[in-house]
RNA sequence: GGGCUCGUGGUCUAGCGGUAUGACGUCGCCCUUACACGGCGGAGGUCGCCGGUUCGAAUCCGGCCGGGCCCA
């Protein structure tokens, strides 16, 4: 035990975080691969080393931390990797920015340089942070998604789906940003509202309505609603496309909405997602009149190298001057834009690489996994069944995993690395057998990369050490943590790789996270100004208050508002066990505590049922993932019934040097350590340095708490003796008196003996006689107390007959009351503890106060 | 327009079939040798609105209103 005197006042988060930091080695958090404990492997989300880690990561962190911390305790081997997803284009864009330059003023080489070394200096500065906030990660299996290490793997994953038939090549309209020049998928398209105009036309004879008239040289149909009497004289019929002079069919489609616009829809490939619907549906020709850079193509005639929106504007001109154009509205849609640049998307044909979705494989495997809240579920299932087009992996950037590919010059056949040559850039490097099918030795490299959830949604593949070969040892993992704005991206890409490669789902458990929204109730966002960044709240109040408000802020899955008040009061929390520390320790140091002698007083044994109590709490619901529940819970004991209560009862004895001294000094000690290791997962600076005190060692090196304590007797007397001194005390209170200020004769009438060791005596400062007989008091009944729980499930419909009879009894029968009672007639039972009288007391020959506690009698004779 | 989700004292939050949890704020009393970053106590809510189920609903069901997220 360490001596008090060197126990400092106040808590100084700022030193003894860093110094805690600097004491810990990160091997304590070493995944062990040759130990015999049950594994508990998290899947950990690989952020986008953006440099920042912002406060949603600090969020998702602190869950995977609280539960890493939890299972080593609970003895498993635990592996909490950190990964970072590098590829993609905000790093891209980034670089652009930085330096000043497109893509295509540096060679291929140069440019993924500049990404690879800015990646490495915002990886530098997270990882800084995550160990501040005292993340217990494994360093020892640190993956960095840029590095050929793993994108071997990725491309090792490419060649087996392609090898298995999941990935193919082919012509396909898909969503392309024609700012980043790239394919993008659906999960990157974000909406955004827009005004546009609506622009009504003569098209040969029919009106037409369109929000995109640039595209009339992409127009290959007219559709309008078979019931629509208007159009009946049209079908079959082809029509002269104005300004351009191509023929095009007029085609019937119950898809048509014919109360919008004139009725008459035109099908451009493609102006949106219906229009390729109606394309393939009706075998419509290819129009390409938009190419990689927004750019009008040679089919636009005159038009040419216009850009879309300039188009637009001479195409109106153009009407205007052939007097077809008929009028204009204003309309607000949504338009799909690039969720990295807002550039809204077009819908090209190009040539790309997919991935084959196979919905009930997906689902299949998404209902084998665990998912907290299990509504969380939900969002998969609708996502998954509303996909219509396979994935998209293709991307024409450059900061990526290359695609393994060269084509044949000559016959075009498909030539695949050897599996042992990767990680290969087919820019860079050629085939080592010329062409198998013609012998050609020219070839042409795929120049297209890898979308950057091809690298991510192998990350729980790389992790367990998969190499291509069935399914790794250690697979599925145990867990995946992550938020629920990335269930329909990364965990549904993970679900369905895993699925595709190991024919088995990638983790047994999901831990979903809400999102984390600023002081204003609104999405953290630059424009709003209501950012708030984890440095600033450590450098206020420290790691272990940040955690504690993303352990308590709110129920585990939900949006949480971050708020200051919730921090301030993590942060009040500490310095009131530190206070208890001070206390306990202080008692503790003297000499030391025999661990084996019996505990004996009343409210010792009363605190031991407490304890047993809030530890059987707060390991179901961490077993639950219920971290604000059990932070609750272990706050509500340490404040409530351990200071507020117990010490203040116990105090006085521990100050005298009575017998049972030696009683509540174990029960201090063994509380003391307990706290200690629930709090660890949770503030694990903070708990280490109390903890450090005992001279055990590291708590985080602890088991947890598994200490059971029964004592029915105890649990009963000690619960009344708390309300009655509480009940005392708010007398004191109410007449004026301090709380510590000499009380007269108090009597406690209880129907059995009850043995306190003096505590309640010492506590309120009375002269205070427990006492088994009847107290002398004329008493009379004021109201009746009714245990609903009991006389509704009995009488149902006749519950309120039922109460209404109780009430009716004399006051001499509610005192010993019948064994039945008359309900319609018929004699029922009066069930046992279905209602309590209520009393009030009418003092008799001495003046005294009375105060009632349930059934227990106090008097106080000549208050102060 | 669809799916999911939320709507609880001034603010935030727990509960999700037996008449409401905690925090912050607010008001009053108390500097009692662990703690005034404390203790004790008070005020403040018809649990968004309307129906239904039930002996009983914040809690279940239906409708409506309002916020959020995801998608068309």
């Amino acid at each position: 035990m360490v001596s008090s005197d060197k126990i400092p006042k106040n808590y100084d988060f700022a030193e003894v975080e860093e110094r805690w930091q600097d004491r810990w080695r990160d091997d304590d958090n070493y995944f062990d691969w040759k130990s015999k404990k049950p594994q508990f492997v998290i899947d950990t989300p690989p952020p986008y080393p953006t440099g920042n880690f912002h406060i949603g990561n600090a969020l998702n962190w602190c869950y995977i931390d609280f539960l890493a911390r939890y299972k080593r305790m609970r003895g498993f081997n635990v592996m909490f990797p950190q990964g970072w997803d590098c590829h993609g284009l905000p790093t891209e864009v980034k670089v652009e920015e930085i330096n000043k330059i497109t893509k295509n003023d540096v060679s291929r080489e140069e440019f993924r340089k500049m990404c690879r070394d800015l990646t490495g200096k915002n990886i530098e500065q997270m990882r800084s942070t995550l160990r501040r906030m005292a993340f217990s990660v494994d360093w020892s299996n640190e993956y960095i998604t840029m590095l050929p290490e793993y994108y071997t793997k990725t491309q090792l994953s490419f060649l087996r789906m392609l090898k298995s038939g999941y990935i193919y090549q082919s012509e396909h309209p898909v969503n392309f940003c024609t700012r980043c020049e790239t394919a993008i998928a659906f999960a990157e398209v974000a909406y955004d509202e827009r005004n546009t105009r609506l622009i009504y036309f003569d098209f040969d004879g029919l009106e037409i309505a369109t929000t995109r008239p640039e595209l009339l040289a992409a127009c290959v149909a007219v559709a309008v609603h078979p019931n629509d009497n208007r159009y009946h004289n049209l079908n079959g019929k082809k029509l002269k496309v104005p300004i351009f002079g191509h023929l095009i069919p007029v085609i019937q489609d119950t898809a048509v909405d014919p109360t919008f616009g004139s009725g008459a829809v035109m099908i451009c490939t493609f102006g949106d997602k219906q229009d390729v619907h109606w394309w393939k549906q009706h075998n419509l020709e290819l129009r390409k009149a938009i190419d990689r850079r927004g750019r009008m193509t040679t089919l636009a005639q005159k038009y040419q190298g216009l850009t879309a929106a300039e188009c637009r504007m001479a195409i109106l001109i153009d009407m205007k001057d052939k007097k077809i154009l008929i009028k204009e509205e204003n309309l607000g849609q949504r338009v799909g834009t690039c969720w990295r640049c807002k550039t809204p998307i077009e819908i090209l044909s190009e040539r790309q690489w997919f991935v084959k979705i196979k919905p009930d494989e997906i689902l299949n495997s998404a209902h084998q996994i665990a998912w907290y809240p299990e509504y969380m579920l939900l969002r998969m299932e609708n996502w998954v069944e509303q996909m219509e087009w396979d994935w998209c992996i293709s991307r024409q950037r450059i900061f990526a995993t290359p695609i393994p590919i060269w084509f044949c010059k000559k016959c075009g056949e498909i030539i695949v690395p050897g599996e042992k040559d990767l990680p290969v850039d087919p820019t860079l490097t050629k085939p080592q057998y010329p062409c198998q099918k013609c012998g050609s030795s020219d070839f042409i490299p795929e120049e297209d990369v890898l979308d950057t959830w091809m690298d991510s949604s192998i990350s729980v593949l790389n992790v367990t050490k998969w190499d291509g070969n069935d399914k790794p040892a250690i697979f599925p993992a145990q867990i995946r943590p992550q938020g629920h704005d990335i269930i329909r991206t990364w965990a549904f890409y993970t679900i369905l790789r895993s699925v595709a490669l190991t024919g088995m789902r990638p983790w047994d458990q999901i831990l979903v996270n809400g999102m984390v929204l600023g002081e204003d109730g609104f999405k953290m966002s630059k424009s709003r100004g209501n950012i708030i960044v984890p440095e600033d709240i450590l450098g206020k109040y420290g790691a272990d208050a940040l955690r504690q408000w993303a352990a308590a802020g709110a129920a585990t899955g939900s949006d949480i508002m971050f708020n200051w008040n919730d921090v301030v009061a993590a942060s009040r929390f500490q310095t009131k066990i530190w206070n208890i520390a001070r206390f306990v320790l202080l008692q503790l140091e003297k000499n030391e505590v025999d661990e084996k002698i019996p505990v004996t007083a009343l409210v010792d044994r009363w605190l031991l049922v407490k304890l047993s109590d809030a530890i059987w709490k707060v390991t179901e619901a961490m077993e639950q993932y219920q971290f604000d529940i059990a932070l609750k819970t272990i706050r509500e004991f340490a404040w409530d019934v351990l200071a507020d209560n117990y010490i203040e009862l116990v105090k006085g004895r521990l100050y005298a040097k009575n017998a049972s001294r030696e009683s509540a000094r174990l029960v201090l000690y063994t509380v003391y350590d307990a706290l200690c290791r629930m709090l660890a997962p949770f503030t694990p600076y903070f708990a280490e340095e109390c903890f450090s005190y005992l001279n055990k060692g590291s708590v985080h090196k602890q088991p947890w708490v598994t200490f059971t304590y029964d004592d029915p007797q105890a649990r009963s007397e000690g619960e009344m003796l708390v309300k009655v001194v509480s009940e005392v005390r708010k007398f004191k209170h109410d007449t004026g008196l301090a709380l510590n200020a000499p009380l007269g004769k108090v009597a406690i009438y209880t129907s059995y003996k009850i043995q306190d060791d003096g505590d309640s005596a010492r506590t309120l400062n009375a002269d205070l006689h427990w006492r088994t007989d009847t107290a002398k008091l004329d008493r009379v009944i004021t109201d009746i107390e009714f245990n609903r729980a009991i006389v509704g499930p009995t009488f149902r419909k006749q519950a309120d007959a039922f109460m209404k009879a109780i009430c009716a009894l004399s006051q001499k029968e509610l005192e010993n009351p019948p064994k039945t009672i008359k309900l319609d007639g018929k004699d029922v039972t009066i069930p046992e503890n279905s209602f309590a009288p209520k009393f009030s007391y009418i003092e008799e020959g001495k003046k005294v106060e009375v105060i009632t506690v349930g059934d227990v009698i106090v008097t106080i004779e000549n208050p102060a």
